[in-house]
DNA sequence: CCCTGATTCGC
DNA sequence: GCGAATCAGG
């Protein structure tokens, strides 16, 4: 990944807007926390309270002057609606992302955590295509009218014999292939490499020998299919 | 441990 | 210019 005008204008906005190094990387999306840091330095952004470095008095301490909160927490529009002035959401489909792929989960469940957004959203979409959303804008999950009975789900005929993620168990490959939503979506299923999640094809491509940057050959093959094309 | 930003320095 | 490694405080 290389800084782009629209990732350096993103990385402005959401350094100035008081986003940690982690949240803008995680963003952004195949760029490290340090990249984050690094490149806001070379654009001059520099400052911004650290925990690290003593910081100017002048300001009336944060933490103990904590500003009015509205009585009830305002629900957030699950799709970024950020008042008029900030930029908008990235909405564009990730471009080629590079390595980095960490956990995706833990979105779902994730609990009560202090909000810590202050000011723009921005977000960035996951290799499949779906939107990520920060733990701190969860919403809580409404509870829709009980339907009159409740009728057993029937699997889309597209995934009749695939491995869903209801078949993963630790035996079997959970490579996943295709996207995420889509109908046929589903998993390598094949007998996985004993003490690894994926089967041994798969595994070649999820664990590859750190060589010498300069050793590096090719950009190494992504889960989810790649990323998406509309 | 976790997190944070700052700095260094080989590439 | 880039970012991993490292440092140092919370």
């Amino acid at each position: 990944m290389s800084w782009t005008d629209e990732r350096i204008d993103t990385l402005k906005t959401m350094w100035e807007g008081g986003q940690t190094a982690s949240q803008i990387a995680e963003a952004l999306g195949g760029v490290s926390r340090n990249a984050v840091i690094g490149k806001a330095h070379r654009l001059g952004l520099q400052s911004r309270p650290s925990p690290v470095k003593p910081n100017e008095p002048a300001a009336p301490a944060p933490v103990a002057a904590p500003a009015p909160v509205p009585a009830a927490p305002e629900p957030e529009p699950l799709v970024a609606a950020p008042p008029p002035p900030p930029a908008p959401p990235r909405a564009a489909a990730p471009v080629i992302e590079e390595e980095d792929d960490e956990d995706e989960d833990d979105e779902v469940v994730a609990a009560p955590a202090p909000v810590r957004e202050p000011q723009p959203i921005l977000r960035s979409v996951g290799p499949g295509g779906f939107v990520r959303q920060s733990p701190g804008e969860q919403q809580p999950p409404a509870t829709p009218a009980p339907p009159r009975r409740l009728v057993p789900a029937k699997p889309s005929p597209e995934i009749a014999g695939k491995t869903t993620l209801l078949d993963l168990n630790d035996r079997i490959c959970k490579w996943p292939l295709g996207h995420p939503g889509e109908p046929d979506f589903h998993f390598c299923g094949e007998k996985v490499n004993p003490g690894f999640p994926y089967c041994v094809a798969h595994c070649g491509h999820a664990y590859q020998a750190q060589l010498p940057r300069r050793d590096r050959r090719p950009p190494p093959p992504l889960p989810f299919g790649g990323p998406r094309v509309r």
